[in-house]
DNA sequence: CCCGTCACG
DNA sequence: ACGTACGTGACGGGG
């Protein structure tokens, strides 16, 4: 049974061009329409099974509809040029794929689909068309399917349209469609209607007469009314515009069904087209015979005895790839490169342990070579290193080249410096173990052999372009020893009173049971309250209380909205309560008490290669989100707690972003401020609302802060106002005033787009980069997003450079005593340091010191420290 | 797997 | 008209 599938090209693409967010290449190319595209097709390739698949485009030249209507426009709103270059992108794309594609002069793409429904249903074809325009939905048969993809939320759903679901949706047939659009018209396509007809009458005479010709013959019935006259008088344009809105169905075209047989679209073609669009996530559907795309030839070799082991590093080599691989925490072998050609698996058994393994590095190391890894933090775990050997760590260093990617994995990195399409850890291991046994499989071997290979051939080239982005020195003065320090922590832990987390968590659990139960009176019912689908139903439909607007896929239920309607119901307070609580239950006691280990410790991982702005992250759990606003939430606190014998110390560091500003923007009022040391927010307070210091009251004094922030995230009226509850108007005045007390701040900001925008990326005090693409972009959002960013990342970003600086030094200078206190964490702005109790006093003054002194700025740098006996009195 | 929500800086 | 503050991660619900 042949089954063949119509797809209206400009109208998918469309879709998927404005459901999808931005989406580039390395190179800049735009792609998340292309991408887009070929997902809904593909999806509606498989759900129906088809065997022919044809792909129609409209052509820039006028069609038979101009011809016939000079004002007809027929295309959409003018393309953006990042949709724009994606036409002909896909136009290759479906080539790569053999998808017959067709276009024909005169005629616009739906002309041609409804000729060839027709052709395809004459020759016994099931015929399913695939567009995003409704007006396609007047070619709906018994037989001939209309499926049009919705983005909702993000989601794309597809609708199936037969005849008979037009008609169950509208009311009407296919074709009556056609009379609609004759009798209202269509703005975006230009086409006149009635005057004063409207979706309501037109559909009214419809079902009332049945057709257009209907109304016509029996046009003296209707009641005198000026629509009555407007149906007379513009008649003639009523059966213009039907005509207009009419798909053709006998366009004369050469195309014959056979050709569209969809066959072989993942071929070695479409394979590299695919690597190259970056499109990861299709290339799972290759089979690796097409996958033979630039394949380097290199050898696995196995070693199990000491004797080899040891002549690999007879040879003479300025650099080598290396990478312990694991299995859990176990070890299972170790892989090494030398050249470009070969790759080492070194077993370990009774010959070969990691203790030899590690002379050979130490030695290596010893005599200047250098070692390359693609995650060197791994690798700590089974070595001891120090960051004065030369050691480069590959995903590190290409994150530093563009902090934007989700991975830096060999594929990855691979892909992107070697221009190798490498198969995935995924694709080589998928749910294999890594042991002694399987290391000689042939895709485990691969995948082992990468760990080193990659990163031996990668390292001068992203080396060479850490160099020319005047990066190195970054990299090996803040991010190695940073990794270490890192590494320092997460192998430390924090120690966590068990006992007293499950107690908070019972004492928790009480409560919120006691809420449920009074939910569910005040509701009248039972539900589930942490569904905010059923939530939104309950309290906007059953209570009736007002629905804040704010809906994506039904009503917003979140804190906002429900404190506007705090006092309306009894059932509001009750829920924040039980929200509260039952975040802290889930996330903060249940969450955390899965990670306390054997040692009484959770040793969560800190994450270098994650943020845009050069900030660390935290996972497994994230640890730098502990509740602190609150005070229920605070308690939470009070389960970290320091060793026997040791007390913990905090330190923050006072308003960095803030001070970070007042030295890059050089503003002399800012800088006079912060040196006066008076609080900042009454300063800007006091400039903004004209009044003297001892003047400002708290809400100004808080509209102050709120101006504070929001210059460091790169203040907009919009998010201003959003935030204080006050109109855009107001907020602008707002901005307004501040950039008048802090001109040098107004102007650091805008050369810094302007030099974001010209540069392509956003640069901080220590010459860290982020690269903005989203300047570029013609859309005013997306724009207005990456000026936002240009404003923000420096600023972040050289607060976050800072409290690396700072947590090296501590932590260098901690070692270097030989003080048994240790870092274990790192809170963006905050060091929390587990401290002997008799080294209390040198580990107040090592740490400040090193705090203040991380960098030397035109303002104090001010921390604030305090030590307690758990994270709770430290604070 | 995505969304809404909410925890932190 | 558009419809947002910057940077993260984890959880529960729901398709």
């Amino acid at each position: 049974m042949n089954r063949l599938l119509l797809i209206d090209g400009n109208s998918i693409l469309n879709r998927a061009f404005y459901g999808l967010p931005d989406l580039t290449t390395s190179d800049g190319r735009h792609t998340n329409a292309v991408l887009g595209f070929l997902n809904i097709i593909l999806k509606v390739i498989d759900e129906e099974n088809a065997t022919h698949v044809c792909v129609a485009f409209d052509l820039k030249e006028p069609t038979f509809r101009h011809k016939m209507f000079s004002e007809y426009k027929g295309t959409r709103h003018p393309m953006p040029d990042e949709l724009r270059e994606q036409v002909p992108l896909i136009k290759d794309v479906l080539k790569s794929m053999h998808i017959f594609t067709i276009s024909k002069a005169g005629y616009e793409a739906d002309d041609i689909l409804g000729t060839l429904s027709r052709m395809g249903e004459n020759n016994g074809y099931d015929v399913t068309i695939l567009s995003g325009d409704r007006d396609l939905l007047q070619l709906a048969t018994d037989k001939i399917l209309i499926k049009i993809p919705k983005t909702k939320a993000g989601k794309t759903e597809i609708f199936n349209y037969y005849d008979k679901d037009v008609i169950n949706e509208y009311g009407v047939t296919p074709l009556i469609f056609i009379d609609m659009k004759g009798l209202m018209g269509d703005s975006s396509d230009n086409i006149p209607g009635v005057p004063g007809v409207g979706p309501k009458s037109a559909g009214k005479l419809l079902l009332d007469y049945g057709s257009m010709d209907g109304i016509y013959e029996h046009i003296d019935e209707l009641k005198k009314s000026k629509m009555k006259d407007n149906l007379i008088e513009f008649k003639e344009q009523a059966y213009m515009s039907k005509e207009l809105a009419t798909i053709k169905l006998d366009c004369e075209l050469d195309a014959k069904l056979e050709d569209m047989l969809y066959k072989d679209a993942f071929n070695e073609e479409s394979y590299k087209m695919f690597s190259e669009l970056e499109f990861k996530s299709l290339l799972t559907r290759f089979d690796e015979s097409d996958k033979k795309v630039e394949a380097f030839d290199f050898k696995i070799n196995f070693v199990s005895d000491k004797k080899e082991l040891s002549k690999l590093f007879d040879n003479d080599f300025d650099s080598f790839g290396f990478s312990f691989i694991e299995n859990g925490s176990e070890l299972v072998c170790a892989s090494f490169s030398f050249d470009n050609n070969n790759a080492y698996i070194i077993r370990l058994n009774g010959e070969i342990d990691a203790g030899l393994i590690n002379t050979h590095i130490i030695e290596c190391l010893k005599k200047n070579k250098r070692i390359c890894s693609l995650d060197i933090k791994e690798e700590l775990r089974f070595i001891e290193l120090n960051p004065d050997y030369d050691i480069f760590d590959c995903g590190i260093g290409a994150y530093l080249i563009n902090p934007l990617k989700d991975e830096y994995a060999h594929d990855d990195i691979a892909k992107e410096y070697l221009g190798l399409t490498l198969p995935t850890k995924k694709e080589l291991i998928g749910k294999n173990e890594i042991n002694m046994f399987t290391i000689e499989d042939d895709n485990i071997a691969r995948f082992i052999a990468y760990q080193s290979l990659i990163p031996f051939m990668a390292s001068d080239i992203i080396l060479k372009k850490l160099n020319a982005m005047e990066m190195y020195r970054l990299y090996k003065e803040i991010e190695l020893p940073c990794t270490f320090s890192l590494f320092e922590m997460e192998k430390n832990g924090i120690k966590v009173d068990g006992k007293a987390l499950n107690e908070f968590g019972i004492k928790l659990k009480e409560n919120i049971d006691i809420l449920t139960k009074e939910i569910y009176e005040l509701a009248g019912k039972e539900f589930n309250i942490n569904s905010t689908k059923q939530l939104g139903e309950v309290l906007f439909e059953d209570l009736g209380l007002k629905s804040g607007k704010k809906t994506k896929t039904g009503y917003s239920t979140s804190v906002e909205v429900l404190e506007k309607i705090k006092g309306e119901h009894d059932i509001i307070p009750k829920i924040l309560d039980y929200r509260q609580l039952t975040k802290l239950n889930s996330t903060y006691v249940e969450g955390l008490s899965v990670y306390i280990r054997p040692d009484g410790r959770i040793h969560g991982k800190f994450n270098q290669t994650v943020t845009a702005t050069g900030r660390i992250s935290s996972t497994e759990p994230n640890l730098q989100n502990i509740p602190t606003r609150l005070p229920l939430g605070r308690e939470i606190r009070k389960v970290f707690i320091p060793e026997d014998g040791f007390v913990f110390l905090d330190a923050d560091y006072s308003q960095i972003e803030l001070r970070v500003l007042a030295h890059l923007s050089n503003d002399e009022a800012l800088i006079s401020a912060y040196k006066k040391g008076t609080d900042i927010h009454t300063i800007t307070a006091s400039e903004v609302f004209d009044v003297p210091i001892d003047k400002v009251d708290s809400l100004m004094r808080r509209k102050a802060k709120a101006v504070n922030f929001g210059i460091v995230y790169g203040i907009s009226s919009f998010g201003l106002g959003q935030d204080l509850d006050i109109s855009r108007k107001e907020a602008e005045g707002y901005i307004n005033k501040y950039f008048d007390t802090y001109k040098n701040v107004k102007k650091y900001l805008d050369d810094v787009v302007k030099s974001a925008r010209d540069k392509g990326y956003s640069v901080t005090m220590f010459n860290r980069k982020r690269p903005i693409p989203e300047l570029k972009s013609s859309n005013f959002m997306t724009r207005s997003f990456g000026e936002r960013c240009a404003m923000n990342s420096p600023i972040q970003g050289t607060a976050a450079d800072i409290i690396k600086i700072a947590m090296i030094n501590v932590d260098r200078e901690l070692k270097n005593r030989g003080l048994k206190s240790k870092l274990v964490l790192q809170v963006h702005d905050e060091l929390l340091i587990e401290t002997k109790k008799e080294e209390l006093e040198e580990v107040k003054e090592l740490l400040k010191d090193n705090m203040m002194k991380a960098a030397n700025l035109s303002v104090p740098l001010i921390v604030d420290m305090h030590d307690g006996e758990s994270w709770f009195d430290a604070k």
